[in-house]
RNA sequence: GGGCGAUUAGCUCAGUUGGUUAGAGCGCCACGUUGACAUCGUGGAGGUCACAGAUUCGAGUUCUGUAUCGCCCA
């Protein structure tokens, strides 16, 4: 046989993954390798991806979390599963509009009203269209394998259809109520937010004490009550003074915690704590004669004067009250404070509203409506200074919410809000995570889930905003009960032809009575058959999770039975960020069983979060998000992805110190608390600018801009690169390569060897993923691939490749090898691993080890991204047994490298070298001589029990394993530099003796601790003592040398 | 205030059931390129496992407390 010369110039020395990627995609697209169809011949896999908001583009938060999708959904296709992963995006509700909004402002000086509902949807829609399209080519660069064709957006036809389709039918189960609530006003933007788009700052401020004048007030009693705000002007919408029911045993609560404090308390905070308690104990003394008197006026419906309002409000007993706060008693104001709404409740209060939507005040605040809240709060004060009401000033650091959208402080305001009554729903979620039906990872999460929908809060579901699916009920009232009954009998006329209506009737707070008509679909006709009657459409729309609880059905067709529900819902595992467990998951669990009556996953794995160099989440606003693009083009898509899965361990978050990359110099420069949010910097290596994520101005604009990257991306780059070569050098060398029939028993021990790790990886590899243990997964990859495979097996491989009688086998075996290689390291690294294919493809487009006259040989899949998943062969002795060899062979060969290097021998050349160790491991080494002698560059002159040290010698011991690892240094002796080697060596092995020494010399180690293991410890400690005479010999005659 | 998590080499992180001398990548130092790969190879230096207690013959690993940081909920 003749072997040809490989022709290394078809093959680049570096993979090209920004022409390749584009090609291998293509491939992809046009073969449909992600498409997915029913299909009764396999078991569906299916995956919703966590659909990213069009409010911007993705970060490397979503990066993470689509490489973690991805890798699994290619595992399970590979596996044989009809795998389906759905891509998609979310509306996004307030978000998206806020955006858009402030664009608006911005750009045009235009408000929405300005545009109207109409224009501005429309608007929104367009923003929506440009950012699908980044965030969907974001994906497929990433090399997503989604199945595109089944593309959803939350506020698609399809999801409309189904947002209709659960509320229609929650509503007709009464579990959809209209009801009051306190909302998160934005006066700016005017429409309500949610408590997680609300940020607390803490500003200063003032505390007013306030008097308000007790009505007949009795002798014995008060003539006036204090109390402090620090929002005078609400009192304006006042409704009752609250006392504590209690404050006797509420002071005696407090004391007793604070006694218990101080128990507990190191002597450093002692003495405080007893100063807290002395004044506590002061405090009682003096104020709760006084309190308990208001308490009983409170119970007897004493009422006091509001004053500029001269409004007669109640005391009422309430234990929101705080008897060791201030005075005592505290004003509520239950339409415009969170807690105090829960004290009306609890007290039957009025609830009175002072607010108009853009934050002035309207009619009820009397003389001060039309006036801003800081014009009425001056006025308040001034006024009720005049009327001598007015108490101490104090100043306060006061914690105010304010919007995220819009940076101004919210204003808590009493509105109509549409609920969704959690109780059975939220049981149902929580009994799904309890018996397991639902199971997540890490398990600890379930915690959180399972106690935040234990509270079974109500869904306030209405949004007063025009992007997203409007609310479709139509109202009338209030009304009176004749009017009540005509329009109920004409409704009831309407859903008597049509079951795509629902009515209800439904009493207010002050038993006004309204009439809701729910409507099921789209439907012109009974849409304005409705409103001819008089009802009105509510104007708001929903929450956005409203139908992203809906994702997992909703996106397979339903409420309609397509056959894709049947055969992929419920799906199999959803993955996602932990801080949205309650908002999406959750809810996602309970609208699956109402509308399914299945649970909508079979697992949950929730994976770390991206932290910057400074530990802070990563987010566009903060200046510190990186594009996932920006890696790509740097580092390309499979280093991106094979990084984060590394990273993606299950109990740490990912720290990711980030630069901003020159793109004049390249220079890469830190990335600060500073420097994040300017629009353009200079480079401090070239001093030329350049533009980042913030840069508005023409001028900055025009600048080249600075991508942000990180330099843990470089591993994961040099990864790909080492297989890319490793795979270069098995391809180059496969030119002539013919399958031949392989004899496992009589292959020669290293592919033996390989065979095994091949085994071994592909089980543990397998393992890892079916429990998410990605970084697990990569490591294990990673090291077999670079520290056996390449380091190891490709250097073994080299002389038997270049000799003709062991070429061939030679042959199959490494293409078989990279083969499997290649398909376990698919789902991580897709791109590199599709190209390398298609040259073995090429080379050796038959190949495996089943290959003979008996056995047909195996032709391989076009793509690896559709080969078949590899399968671990059963463990056996024998393979364990050569596992352990190369254990021991690669300690030796080890020892013999350090020798070298610490003598400074020319890599070239060769060293005589004696192993002294036990029959047992002579047995094992004695095989592989060969390969130890190519490895280390040496010539192994003994091996056994015999071996002596060499009369110029350089020892080295492996005291795990019994071994003396002994290099001739005759030839290349320098005394100075081995003298100092065996003196270190020395010096740990005395430490170590002493250590040894005196746990063997505790009497209760050696009579308590198992027997095994103090017999450990005596070999051991003799072992260390063979040693140290060992080396203190070699020392001896070193110096005897020099002495010389 | 409640819950969850983290704290290991200069940096970023692994560390399975408690048991020889605690690992990796990057960075640093030394040496080395003729054919897979300098995005490389070989070796080296570098650790009071946050702190304080407890359990144990023995603790990075188990328990308690403290500190710091992060997230979630109120």
């Amino acid at each position: 046989m003749t072997i040809t010369e490989p022709e290394e110039s078809q093959i680049p020395n570096r993979f090209d993954f920004a022409t390749a990627a584009d090609r291998i995609l293509a491939a992809w697209d046009e073969a449909g390798c992600w498409r997915a169809n029913v299909n009764p011949d396999r078991r569906p896999f299916t995956i919703v991806i966590p659909p990213p908001n069009v409010t911007g583009a993705l970060h490397l938060g979503h990066g993470l979390n689509n490489t973690l999708q991805d890798v699994l959904i290619r595992t399970r296709r590979m596996q044989g599963f009809e795998a389906l992963w759905i891509p998609g995006t979310d509306h996004a509700g307030i978000a998206t509009q806020a955006v858009v909004e402030r664009r608006l402002k911005e750009q045009e000086n235009k408000t929405r009203h300005d545009l109207g509902r109409e224009a501005l949807v429309q608007r929104i829609w367009q923003w929506k269209d440009q950012y699908e399209t980044r965030i969907l080519g974001q994906l497929k660069r990433m090399g997503c394998s989604c199945d595109w064709d089944r593309t959803r957006f939350t506020l698609d036809d399809r999801c409309a259809a189904a947002v209709r389709a659960t509320f229609y039918d929650l509503f007709r189960q009464q579990l959809i109520y209209r009801g009051k609530r306190l909302v998160n006003w934005d006066t700016f933007l005017q429409t309500a937010v949610s408590d997680d788009e609300v940020f607390n700052e803490t500003v200063k401020g003032n505390f007013w004490h306030i008097r308000y004048q007790v009505i007949d007030a009795q002798p014995g009693e008060p003539k006036t009550v204090e109390i402090a705000t620090t929002r005078p002007e609400t009192l304006l919408g006042d409704t009752a003074i609250a006392v504590h029911p209690d404050p006797a045993a509420a002071f005696e609560h407090l004391i007793a915690q604070q006694r218990e404090k101080i128990e507990a308390a190191g002597d450093k905070d002692r003495p405080l704590f007893a100063t807290q308690l002395d004044d506590l104990i002061a405090r009682r003394d003096q104020a709760l004669p006084a309190l308990s008197i208001l308490r009983d006026m409170a119970l007897d419906g004493r009422q006091v004067m509001l004053p500029l309002m001269n409004r007669p409000i109640p005391l009422v007993a309430d234990i929101w009250a705080k008897p060791e706060m201030g005075s005592g008693c505290v004003k509520i104001t239950p339409a415009h404070d969170p807690n105090d709404y829960e004290v009306g409740l609890r007290c039957g209060l009025p609830m009175i509203n002072i607010l108009n939507a853009d934050g002035t005040l309207n009619s009820t605040a009397g003389v001060y409506q039309g006036l801003s809240i800081k014009q009425a709060r001056e006025k308040v004060v001034a006024d009720l200074d005049a009327l001598g009401l007015l108490g101490d000033i104090e100043d306060r650091d006061i914690e105010l919410p304010h919007s995220d959208r819009s940076k101004t402080p919210i204003e808590p305001l009493l509105a109509d809000q549409w609920f969704v009554k959690m109780d059975a729903l939220a049981q149902s979620a929580i009994e799904a995570v309890e018996t397991e039906r639902v199971k997540i990872f890490p398990a600890r999460y379930r915690k959180g889930y399972i106690d935040w929908l234990s509270e079974k809060r109500d869904w306030p579901v209405s949004r007063q905003l025009w992007w997203g699916h409007r609310i479709p009920i139509w109202s009338a009232g209030p009304l009176a009960e004749s009017e009540v009954g005509d329009l109920v009998a004409k409704l009831t006329g309407i859903s008597s032809q049509s079951d795509e209506l629902t009515h209800q009737v439904d009493k207010n707070e002050h038993a006004q009575s309204f009439v809701f008509v729910c409507l099921r679909r789209e439907n012109q006709e009974l849409e304005t058959a409705v409103e001819k009657l008089g009802l009105v459409r509510d104007p708001d729309v929903l929450d956005t999770w409203f139908s992203s609880a809906l994702w997992p059905h909703s996106t397979l067709g339903w409420p309609d039975p397509t056959p894709e529900l049947s055969y992929f819902y419920p799906t199999s595992t959803l993955i996602t960020s932990r801080d949205i467990i309650t908002l999406w998951v959750a809810r996602m669990v309970l609208m699956g069983l109402n509308n399914t009556g299945k649970v909508p996953f079979d697992e949950v794995f929730i994976h770390p979060k991206i932290l910057d160099g400074l530990g802070e989440t990563m987010s566009k606003s903060k200046g510190n998000g990186v594009d996932p693009i920006d890696i790509v083009e740097k580092f390309g898509p499979d280093a991106l992805r094979f990084a984060l899965a590394w990273l993606a361990t299950e109990t740490q978050d990912v720290r990711m110190p980030v630069q901003y990359e020159c793109p004049h110099c390249a220079k890469l420069i830190d990335q600060t608390k500073k420097n994040r949010s300017l629009p353009r910097i200079d480079c401090p290596s070239c001093g030329q600018p350049f533009s980042t994520q913030w840069a508005e101005s023409e001028e900055d604009r025009k600048l080249p801009r600075g991508a942000v990257v990180s330099e843990r991306f470089e591993t994961a780059r040099n990864f790909v690169n080492k297989l890319w070569n490793a795979a270069r050098f098995t391809l180059l060398h496969l030119n002539d390569f013919e399958p031949v029939a392989i004899d496992r028993e009589s292959l020669p021990l290293e592919d033996r060897w390989l065979l095994s790790r091949l085994s071994s990886v592909t089980s543990a590899v397998t393992e890892a993923l079916d429990h998410y243990r990605y970084a697990e997964a990569a490591r294990v990859l990673y090291d077999f691939a670079w520290d056996e495979f390449c380091s190891l097996y490709v250097e073994m491989a080299k002389a038997r490749l270049a000799d003709p009688s062991t070429r061939a086998a030679t042959q199959t075996i490494i293409a078989h090898a990279l083969d499997t290689l290649l398909r376990l390291l698919h789902p991580f690294i897709p791109f590199v691993t599709e190209e390398i294919w298609s040259h073995l493809g090429t080379v050796a487009p038959v190949r495996g080890l089943a290959i003979g006259p008996q056995t047909p040989a195996e032709r391989t899949s076009r793509f690896v991204m559709l080969a078949s998943w590899p399968t671990a062969e059963p463990r056996n002795d024998a393979d364990d047994k050569i596992e352990r060899q190369f254990a021991v062979f690669r300690e030796v060969l080890g020892a013999v490298r350090k020798i070298r290097s610490s003598q400074n021998i020319p890599p070239r050349d060769s060293v005589p070298v004696g192993v002294r160790c036990n029959l047992e491991a002579a047995e094992l080494l004695t095989p592989m001589k060969v390969l130890l002698e190519s490895l280390a560059t040496a010539s192994i002159e003994s091996l056994g029990p015999q071996t002596q040290p060499f009369a110029t010698d350089a020892p080295l011991a492996i005291p795990a394993l019994d071994i003396d690892v002994h290099v001739d240094l005759e030839r290349f002796i320098d005394v100075d530099a081995e003298l100092q080697r065996l003196e270190r060596l020395l010096s740990q092995i005395v430490k170590q003796i002493a250590g040894k020494e005196q746990k063997l010399s505790n009497d209760s180690f050696v009579s308590r601790a198992p027997a095994q293991v103090v017999d450990q410890e005596r070999q051991s400690l003799d072992e260390l003592r063979r040693q140290e005479l060992g080396l203190s010999a070699d020392i001896q005659k070193l110096r005897i040398r020099i002495g010389d």
